[in-house]
RNA sequence: GGUCUCGUAGCUCAAAGGCAGAGCGCCGGUCUCACAUACCGGUGACGGAGGUUCGAGUCCUUCCGGGACCA
């Protein structure tokens, strides 16, 4: 019965019946109780708001490659998936569903609303989950985690009591960044930077008690109100006898000293500062030095406050123009010119940020740094690439207190209990029933919740059950890898590792691996609101997952950016997905080439080539292609071990296109139906064995399908490529001498289509060759594979020899240091093939002279490695012989009647 | 202001300091019994200026032009 393929793979219909049978086998299942080593990836987790964008796209591409990778290596693999809670994102997504319906979080109560968050979680929440079943991803999903998860809940308390314990929490009155419209402190990675946005500078001149008057220049005039003090560099002789002299704040009729402080800028505006404790975080530190009270003038929604006198209820920047107004009135408004203003955006509602003095909760940072610094410098964690250390290391060098409440409902709520009585803080795993400093029972949890950043933190060794002692966590802990991207880096990694010191007392991996940013096509950042980002799922409609995850690992390199925006994520994603076709059918053709009596030998004889033993008498074009995959083996496994995807998809690429595919299955097809063919066919078959799972973790599906169809073959192979061994390079399998001579071949063959082009002989017109080669034992290398050039090149006849004389009216081509005359009566064009010769001799010539310059150089000769020198030499004279042969033929054609 | 990164063919990327390579595109030819999503052949490039070196795409300086981060 001849064996069937369709002609193509089907990735709409193939790769979700190909998943859900993986699933169904437990494939993705790690067991900690495998005596294999482990190899562990947690997933960055994504926001439960979220869907798949390309980033997610690369980010779980690259993992998906390792853990399957690791996987067939012999390694334990469990690649943990899950989701963060996303405090803001998911508590907005839900609050704009209430305003829907005419309602808010206020009106239904906070019990109601965290109902309604977790109905919207369980509807919608296993999005971007799904999505990477789509790519393929092989996450262990019977481990899934989700931050605001009961268990995970727990090691989140557990977490906070214990650095609350050691005086690493606390609370206290600081400046904090304050979005107005989610009316909850953020950090400071959670705003984003709005550059050059235009703004004003106004010069406001403040009338010094006794006399005179100071002009302040600030860009920000609502925030006056709340001064309570002007600043001026301790250095600047324009106001040294103004230091300790009062003014009288305008509006305000309030009286504020004046101050020196360092941190003035004496050349920007007029060198005098006002300051603001409680609206700046420059002023807040200016006040703490000298002293200086602090008045908050705006309410949490950003309207100014009954301490901004008349200007009590009105918005931030309608406070502004009047404030600005009143001042013109009065005449105090000296001048306003243009600035650019640095203004910082909340990076959920793009609301403009205020610094804002208020109560919150703090992570004493430095104490959890230092040991997270020291584990990188050490190198017990590795970046990669390396340079992403020293980004690491700033960060984390200079980090400041991290304020972990937020005014949201949707989160952990702060497990921290306010006594009535002492006003002291209590936290506990169990919820305390009396104050731990007063033993009052009047105790009262606090109401903000924690920052998410918080709980993903924890993320490597919560997700295994931290802090009960889990057979995961003693299996699994460290993880190996996290993979991500560099705007990740402060997010999660540095607390990742902080926290994995600090509870673990061993960090979370050995490696980071910070793979490029994906960009539009012309190299810039994809923007959803501009509309120029990429949605990965048309990727994958149109592609296949396949070939997606082909076309973005070949991209991968260690640069910071990737651009894979429209246009070139089409041409990317085509070539890839010709390129999995192009497998495919080099699989169809080996097994439908198979007869039916020869399938038991040749996987025998596929088997045994895979023990590295020789089934049957090698040809060269066996050995040559079985030393081409060996040392596609080491550089495929070497890729990988350096996390360069893109050479490892590169070489991949290169080996089963140009050189399975065009050159050995087209070598081998004579053989094939020849009953002395049985090493072509055993080769065949292994080196798509060995293609197949080689290429698995980049192409999991397609690889699958081929699998399953050799298996029909040889049923004792594994049930899934995803269990297969991966190949290991056999170093006694490379030849390169037979690699060398492939390459002369290839050439010859090569020499004698380019003639058939240029004298337009069709392909099918059979001709002739003589083949002179410089000396006898090259003619004699190449006399045993005639029959390949001839079949290749489709000659009838092919005399190889040294000092061969061209026949008449031939063509001629030098290959390798041989000529080579190709005999084209009739057809050859003295004048074109004069002109040909010519123009090859020119370039030759010119090539000659290149070398023979650098070799009549002294300074060269006497510098220059000796090896080196030789082997110049040599091409030298390689150039010229090649020179005189093309001068001959020159001559040659010129005796041509 | 500081730190990092990238400028190589029309496009996307390669090349321990020693002959600048691929793919896509483009041009021309083939529907050859796995594949026209294919096959065959061809075309085409080191941002500028200095320096180090026998030798620089590669190392150094500087300029120009992109990108990222920190303050």
């Amino acid at each position: 019965m001849p064996f069937e393929m369709p002609t193509r793979f089907d990735p709409a219909t193939r790769e979700r019946e190909i998943y859900a049978r993986w699933k169904t086998d437990g494939r993705f299942t790690a067991n900690p109780a495998s005596p294999k080593t482990p190899f562990t990836i947690v997933i960055p987790p994504p926001n439960v708001t979220g869907s798949l964008h390309m980033g997610h796209c690369l980010n779980n591409t690259l993992q998906d490659i390792l853990t399957r990778w690791k996987r067939m290596s012999g390694f334990e693999a469990l690649w943990l998936p899950g989701t963060d809670h996303a405090g803001i994102a998911t508590q907005n997504v839900v609050e704009k569903e209430l305003r829907k319906e005419k309602s808010s979080r206020h009106a239904i109560g906070r019990e109601k609303f965290l109902e309604r968050v977790w109905a919207w979680k369980e509807q919608y929440g296993n999005t971007i989950l799904m999505q990477l079943e789509r790519m393929g991803c092989s996450c262990d999903w019977t481990r899934t985690r989700f931050t605001m998860d009961a268990g995970y809940s727990g090691a989140i308390r557990e977490a906070f009591v214990r650095l609350f314990r050691k005086g690493l929490i606390y609370k206290g009155k600081r400046i904090i960044n304050w979005c107005p419209r989610c009316t909850t402190a953020l950090s400071d990675i959670e705003l984003r930077d709005q550059p050059d946005e235009k703004g004003k500078l106004w010069h406001i001149r403040y009338p010094v008690a006794g006399g005179g008057s100071l002009t302040v220049a600030t860009t920000r005039p609502e925030t006056m109100l709340g001064d309570t003090a002007v600043a001026v560099h301790p250095a600047d002789e324009r106001y040294k006898g103004l230091i300790g002299k009062k003014v009288l704040l305008p509006l305000m009729n309030r009286e504020i000293p004046i101050v020196a402080d360092a941190f003035v800028d004496p050349k920007f505006g007029t060198g005098a500062v006002k300051v603001t404790p409680a609206h700046d975080a420059n002023d807040y530190e200016c006040s703490q030095r000298c002293g200086l009270p602090a008045i908050v003038v705006m309410d949490e929604r950003g309207a100014m406050n009954e301490n901004a006198g008349a200007f009590k209820g009105i918005e931030r920047f309608e406070a502004r123009k009047q404030v600005v107004q009143a001042l013109e009135a009065q005449g105090l408004l000296e001048k306003t010119t243009d600035h650019v203003v640095p203004l910082s955006v909340c990076d959920r509602c793009d609301t403009v940020i205020e610094p804002y003095l208020s109560d919150q909760w703090f992570v004493s940072m430095k104490p959890l740094a230092a040991p997270a610094a020291e584990a990188v410098r050490s190198g017990r964690v590795k970046f990669v690439p390396e340079r992403w250390a020293k980004v690491y290391l700033d960060w984390v060098d200079n980090v400041r207190d991290w304020c972990i409440s937020r005014q949201l409902w949707w989160g952990h709520r702060v497990p921290a209990w306010k006594c009535a009585k002492c006003g002291g803080y209590t936290s506990e795993i169990a919820d305390p029933t009396k104050c731990g400093k007063c033993g009052a029972a009047e105790l009262k949890q606090e109401d903000d919740v924690l920052d998410t950043w918080f709980s993903s933190g924890l993320w490597p060794f919560a997700t295994m059950g931290w802090p009960a002692e889990t057979a995961d966590l003693r299996k699994f802990y460290p993880t190996s890898v996290l993979a991500t991207d560099r705007g990740i880096i402060y997010l999660w990694v540095a607390r990742m590792i902080m926290n994995g010191i600090e509870f673990m007392g061993k960090e979370p991996f050995h490696t980071v691996v910070i793979h490029p940013t994906i960009q539009t096509d012309d190299g810039k950042r994809m923007s959803k609101s501009l509309g120029t980002g990429l949605d990965p799922l048309t990727l994958l409609d149109a592609f296949g997952a396949d070939a997606t995850r082909f076309a973005v690992a070949k991209l991968v390199t260690t640069s910071q950016d990737m651009k894979f925006g429209k246009n070139i994520s089409k041409s990317k994603g085509e070539e890839a997905r010709n390129f999995m076709t192009k497998f495919f059918n080099a699989a169809r053709f080996v097994l439908m080439s198979l007869d039916a009596s020869d399938r038991a030998a040749a996987a025998a004889g596929a088997a045994a080539l895979a023990r590295g033993e020789n089934p049957a008498s090698l040809a060269f074009e066996d050995r040559w292609i079985l030393s081409r995959l060996n040392t596609t083996i080491r550089s495929v496994s070497q890729s990988l071990e350096r996390y360069e995807f893109g050479e490892a998809a590169q070489a991949l690429y290169a080996f089963a296109w140009f050189e399975y595919c065009d050159w050995y299955i087209e070598l081998a097809k004579p053989r094939l139906a020849r009953p002395d063919g049985a090493a072509a066919r055993a080769t065949l078959l292994h080196v798509l064995d060995a293609l197949t799972r080689l290429l698995h973790p980049i192409m999991p599906f397609v690889t699958e399908e081929v699998w399953q169809a050799l298996r029909q073959f040889d049923p004792a192979r594994a049930e899934s490529v995803m269990i297969a061994p991966y190949p290991k390079a056999d170093a006694a399998r490379v030849d390169l001498e037979a690699e060398k001579t492939a390459g002369s071949l290839m050439e010859i063959v090569r020499a004698v289509r380019d003639l058939r082009m240029k004298y337009n002989i069709p392909p099918k017109q059979a001709l002739t060759a003589v083949l002179s080669s410089p000396d006898a034992a090259s003619a004699l290398a190449l006399q045993p594979h005639v029959r390949l050039v001839c079949g290749s090149a489709n000659l009838s006849k092919l005399d190889t020899g040294t000092g061969l004389a061209a026949p008449p009216s031939s063509a001629t081509q030098i290959v390798s240091g041989a000529q080579l005359f190709v005999p084209l009566a009739g057809i050859v064009d003295p004048a074109k093939e004069k002109a040909r010769l010519e123009s090859a001799l020119k370039k030759t010539e010119e090539t000659a002279a290149g070398v023979r310059r650098k070799l009549d150089d002294p300074k060269f000769r006497d510098n220059a490695p000796p090896e080196l020198v030789e082997k110049e030499k040599e091409r030298l004279a390689e150039f010229e012989d090649q020179a005189a042969k093309l001068k001959a033929g020159v001559e040659e054609v010129k005796g041509w009647k």
